[in-house]
DNA sequence: TCTTATGTTCAAGCTACTTGCCTAATCTGT
DNA sequence: ACAGATTAGGCAAGTAGCTTGAACATAAGA
């Protein structure tokens, strides 16, 4: 293989990024969370360090913040988040992640090891090395998005 | 650069293709088509070569008969595609891409090409075949569908 | 032929978003 | 200190892109 084809190399990555999402969803839901949608991943991505505000949330998401806080209101429901006073700012609301919403996050992890492990014994060890060293060397720096 | 982490390779993956559908997304719309989505594109990749129904449209992405056919009427309105009656069976309808779903289509193929030729540039051609020939041994065989 | 399966369409409803506007709190310049 | 601009969030209404349910036409099989 001497040269690269731009549209195989598109849909090898758009097939595997699908299988992953997959995966992963499917293996959360296996975990016993099963009210949850990929784009929830996304926005407790953002919420599980130390959590954010509306705001920011919705800047992470690429979403107006409406749609943020309706996400949130939906995520409060189903005990996933906790909405209180941001400790700076009174105009703003601390969204942080509830013992279940840790859970999850976990669950969710699992689930990534669990998609990834196939392709280790198809790849080898040193191989996924490359692969995902090539990745993150070609990503870009900003925000972990859903892909539409 | 000894283990893989799972959860590293999932961001860059994600990241990755979320930046090729963005950036191929801009390039198509750049190129004079701006009336499409990225789901319209994944509706072409099963179109292009020799037409399909609409119950095969409607398996390749995932989506029921009905949104398949509204689908197809949009792109009909905006020109994309046409719909004639199929040479083997009266209740199916086969649609095909026009000459403007054909431009449409190699306006794809060069965004896409835009959109990785700096992969190339970062990681060099011998890396870049590489993570196509692993990408494309860890896809799955089906149909390309949106990533959600 | 009669029954069942398949391809498509029509109609209605739902969900996750959007835009537009509003209030409250914070920041900035004088 | 204070008036104006900016920022955080919420409320209401509208919309795009799907869904389910039902109907109808053609095809395939007993």
């Amino acid at each position: 293989m001497q040269h690269h084809d731009p549209q195989a190399l598109a849909v090898g990555l758009l097939s595997v990024s699908r299988a992953l999402v997959d995966g992963i969803s499917a293996g959360v839901r296996a975990r016993g969370f099963d009210d949850l949608r990929p784009a929830h991943g996304f926005a407790f991505a953002r919420l599980a360090p130390d959590g954010a505000s509306i705001t920011q949330l919705a800047e992470h998401l690429d979403v107006t913040r409406q749609a943020a806080a309706q996400l949130v209101d939906e995520l409060i429901v189903k005990g996933y988040v906790q909405r209180s006073r941001h400790p700076d700012d009174a105009r703003a609301r601390l969204i942080t992640l509830t013992d279940r919403g840790w859970a999850c996050t976990r669950a969710a992890e699992a689930a990534t090891a669990d998609a990834v492990r196939p392709w280790a014994a198809i790849l080898g060890e040193q191989r996924l090395c490359a692969l995902q060293d090539d990745l993150l060397r070609i990503a870009p720096h900003g925000p972990l998005r859903p892909t539409w």
